[in-house]
RNA sequence: GGGCCGUUAGCUCAGCGGUAGAGCAGCGGACUUUUAAUCCGUUGGCCGCGGGUUCAAUCCCCGCACGGCCCA
């Protein structure tokens, strides 16, 4: 950009400016592209922890490293100062005499934020601070605006978020987060493909947003003039995978749903979602345990962590209750209100959930299941056999037709799983659509759409089939204590703002 | 969608119906082993936005925006 210029009034900045005049004036690059660091700061403090100031001096090596400056303490002909890369922290020892003179003037230029380069001997200090000693010292990038202050912080909740780049900068347990998020993921695929699953991706834009019950964003494509919705699940998809025999796959990926936002929902969120041919929801069962122990165990190098305070732990086999069993247990029903609508929905209305007259009994139990019961499952748990009302995709129960081969994990109080034998015959799956197609009429525009396209698919022949999905955010957030699912991802959600 | 809370300097926060404050950062000065360096001096504000009440509003009232927590 020709004669660019930052039109902002501010002192700071103003400031600034007069430095990268005079850097200019004296023909330093602001902006350099050959920056080239040797080392980074955590593999010098690692390699040198233990290493004494004899053993220290004796080294001929340079080091060099390269990250923003966070940290300056001046002494007039001399200097402490700390550069912050993408692994850690490490102090620089500046003095006047060690540096050439246009080394010197460019250090006397710079500001707390900029991206500087610094080679040179080690030392420790009197204190015993791993120390470079810079003989050389480069500006790598200059930085106009002034970062956040480094005693508090920055704590502004909304600037974290908006502008997560400061966030990184000035609170380094947020990289740790993400770095754990990263690890975690990686573990969650070593896993997968260690049991012979295939890795797919399916498309996110679909002309019918199917596998889940929620609502749509809705897009459209000009050159087609057609409207596709981003996908609330690729659920439908997988399976087509494994009736075309991907018989065991896995897809890690976004979804999108069009619902309010919170603490544990953000419209866009990532999920994992797998599909294992010849096996039952009661298999996912002993693997989502074993899937879980083997992130847990690198994470924390055991089974037992703490979320919020509260001691989860994960050693299997974790609690295993139906539906019925967990409503009459937690919540008190008795069993003529497990089976009748009429006292169910009087039991819902007593207990404070939003019903309908019309709502089917399955559906009113699961209100009252969200409503009472879904809060006190702390420890891992696996609620099963729900209702067929509330699952048009799964292989009914072979003891009682009303009901489904599904399970659901919760931790904390949350679901973080979802998993069931899945259905593939394709004239009850037909049935179950135009029960979703009813649910519609009567005003629920949440409720499945007709899928001939899936069914057609169906007719072809799914082998017996159990697919699960696991919410990724909230297990790393149960993984890195987290309150929020905003802080593990990286850019929640968030109003547009006028700047 | 509802309730409550918040929005004041670059950052973190006080304040109060009557000239807008502190710490840090910044700027100037002293200082060649600091760890939030220290010491002296000093600049910096549409008090979120729009109305209203008032002689006077950052403060009280109403609305809006954005954010947070809780609830749905």
């Amino acid at each position: 950009m020709k004669n660019g210029e930052i039109m902002e009034d501010n002192e700071l900045l103003k400031v600034r400016l007069e430095k990268i005049a005079a850097l200019k004036d004296a023909g330093i690059d602001l902006y350099p592209n050959d920056i080239l660091p040797q080392n980074t700061t955590s593999e010098i403090s690692e390699k040198y922890a233990s290493a004494t100031s004899e053993e220290l001096s004796k080294l001929s090596q340079n080091f060099s490293i390269s990250g923003r400056l966070i940290a300056v303490r001046d002494f007039g002909k001399a200097a402490f100062i700390k550069i912050q890369d993408r692994k850690g922290q490490l102090q620089c020892y500046i003095a006047k005499n060690n540096l050439s003179e246009a080394a010197y003037f460019i250090y006397k230029k710079l500001d707390i934020g900029d991206i500087i380069y610094v080679s040179g001997k080690l030392f420790r200090t009197k204190t015993n601070e791993l120390t470079i000693e810079a003989a050389d010292l480069r500006l790598a990038a200059k930085a106009i605006r002034p970062l956040p202050e480094k005693w508090h912080g920055l704590t502004d909740i909304e600037t974290r978020y908006r502008q997560r780049h400061l966030d990184l900068i000035a609170n380094p347990k947020v990289k740790d987060v993400f770095r754990k998020r990263s690890r975690i993921i990686q573990l969650i695929r070593e896993f997968m493909n260690k049991h012979d699953f295939l890795e797919v991706e399916t498309p996110m834009m679909q002309p019918k947003a199917g596998g889940a019950i929620a609502r749509p964003f809705k897009t459209h494509h000009n050159a087609l003039d057609a409207d596709f919705y981003l996908r609330i699940a690729p659920e439908l998809y997988l399976k087509r995978l494994v009736t075309g025999g991907m018989e065991r796959v896995y897809e890690i990926n976004r979804n999108f749903r069009n619902e309010g936002i919170s603490t544990f929902h953000n419209p866009e969120f990532t999920m994992m979602e797998f599909y294992w041919a010849y096996v039952t929801y009661e298999h996912l069962m002993s693997f989502t345990e074993e899937l879980f122990a083997h992130v847990a165990t690198d994470i924390f190098g055991g089974l037992k962590f703490n979320y919020l305070g509260t001691e989860i732990d994960l050693m299997p086999p974790w609690k295993r209750l139906s539906v019925k069993d967990a409503l009459s247990q937690l919540a008190g029903m008795k069993a003529a209100e497990l089976e009748n609508q009429s006292t169910a929905l009087a039991f819902a209305r007593k207990s404070g959930c939003d019903v309908k007259d019309t709502d089917s009994l399955g559906k009113i139990l699961m209100a009252i299941f969200d409503e009472v019961v879904e809060k006190q499952l702390m420890q891992p748990t696996f609620i099963t056999q729900y209702p067929v009302a509330v699952s048009p995709l799964s292989r009914r129960s072979a003891a009682d037709s009303d009901y489904t081969d599904r399970f659901e994990l919760y931790i904390y109080g949350k679901e973080i799983a979802n998993a069931f034998s899945e259905l593939n015959d394709p004239a009850d799956q037909r049935e179950r659509f135009i029960q979703q197609l009813k649910e519609r009429e009567t005003g629920d525009d949440e409720a499945h759409e007709m899928d001939e396209d899936y069914i057609r698919t169906l007719e072809y022949a799914m082998p017996p089939t159990a697919g699960e999905g696991i919410g990724i955010d909230r297990l790393v957030m149960l993984f890195t204590d987290s309150a929020s699912i905003r802080d593990v991802i990286l850019f929640p959600l968030l109003r547009i703002k006028e700047q």
